[in-house]
DNA sequence: GGTCAGAT
DNA sequence: ATCTGACCA
């Protein structure tokens, strides 16, 4: 779910991409669990089933892995995604309701299909949605085929994307969720996708989606907020580490709190109601200085089309048409947009092929 | 979410 | 050239 500062970010400090060109030959870090969990959710027939091999395998995720990775290193994006490690202790509850909503949805689907109402059948099925290890295995498999580099956190993957971003390494985190910003990402792009139509839910509507970066220093001045701050807002309101929030305050009323007490720890008690008992000050220096590694290594390479089609064609039935001609369409990309872009020693001394 | 082909 | 909708696995 992630902290929703969505009604806290003003228009004018969000810097709309109309043409991905003005990223061409930047690294971006994406949260790969995010991605995934979207590809997971979204694909899927009408009725909420799934993309499958013949074994009954789910591969949505791997669909959307695949064209949208291509799509942007097409367009001159150096993509470098970004595994979650072991989530931290302070997740437990927000992992519990997740598992608690998905089983529900489960139900919820069960009963939809037995109703006939495709819709909610749909909505239901992507709401009861779930990750597997196996999946996130079969993902780094298939980008290791890709030459497409990846990071493994140690814990939080918006975590480590920000701190890629803050080294330089990246220029900037890419995922739905704030969260990169409050563990402090200068830049974070979201809805990161080439086709922009979105549909609404619960409408037969379409809206057009545009990627759109946020730029931390320019958020922060806009707001007249230090980074602290930020994060002040973000535990008022809730986040994974304090799901519920504290009683009767959205972003509106945790900025004015914020902006008169100085800091959340300032802030009168009898102010703060929760359900439960939430450790700010834990919560506060987990976006503060969250675990992060600095053993990894970002380096593309040349696709291995053997094996991506051994795996997508051979093992998933993904179409060879399609594979082939996206292949194509990538490997001529690479060659264009990375490889022949790419700094350092590496290129004089590639293996020829 | 992304592709592809047919319609406009 | 852009849009629509069926299909993808």
């Amino acid at each position: 779910m992630g902290v929703n500062l969505k009604d806290l970010i003003p228009e004018d400090a969000k810097i709309i991409i109309e043409n991905m060109r003005s990223l061409k030959g930047k690294v971006i870090a994406i949260d790969a669990y995010n991605a995934l969990y979207q590809f997971l959710a979204a694909i899927r027939q009408p009725d909420g089933t799934p993309l499958m091999d013949s074994q009954g395998r789910i591969t949505s995720h791997l669909s959307g892995l695949f064209y949208r990775t291509i799509n942007l290193v097409e367009e001159g994006l150096k993509i470098v995604y970004v595994f979650d490690g072991k989530p931290p202790e302070l997740k437990a509850r927000e992992l519990e309701r997740r598992r608690a909503l998905k089983e529900e949805s489960a139900r919820k689907y069960e009963a939809a299909v037995e109703a006939g109402d495709l819709e909610a059948a749909r909505r239901y099925a992507m709401m009861a949605s779930k990750l597997t290890d196996e999946m996130v295995k079969e993902a780094k498999k298939l980008l290791d085929a890709l030459g497409v580099p990846y990071v493994q956190a140690p814990a939080e993957g918006e975590a480590q994307a920000a701190y890629l971003v803050k080294k330089g390494d990246a220029y900037a985190s890419a995922s739905q969720d704030y969260d990169s910003l409050l563990f402090g990402s200068p830049r974070l792009i979201r809805n990161l996708t080439i086709s922009g139509k979105r549909k609404l839910p619960r409408r037969e509507e379409y809206i057009e989606v545009k990627p759109e970066m946020i730029e931390l220093n320019t958020l922060l001045s806009k707001l007249n907020l230090t980074l602290e701050n930020l994060v002040d807002i973000g535990i008022l309101v809730g986040t994974d580490y304090n799901p519920e929030g504290f009683e009767g305050i959205g972003v509106k009323k945790a900025y004015q709190l914020v902006k008169t007490y100085g800091s959340i720890e300032k802030i009168p008690k009898a102010l703060l109601k929760s359900s439960v008992e939430v450790d700010v000050l834990e919560i506060k220096k987990y976006f503060l200085q969250p675990p992060v590694t600095d053993s990894y290594k970002i380096e593309w390479r040349e696709p291995d089309e053997k094996l991506v089609f051994e795996i997508l064609v051979n093992e998933h039935d993904f179409s060879e048409d399609r594979v082939k001609n996206a292949l194509e369409r990538f490997t001529k990309a690479y060659k264009e947009n990375i490889k022949g872009v790419q700094t350092g020693l590496g290129k004089w001394f590639a293996k020829p092929s």
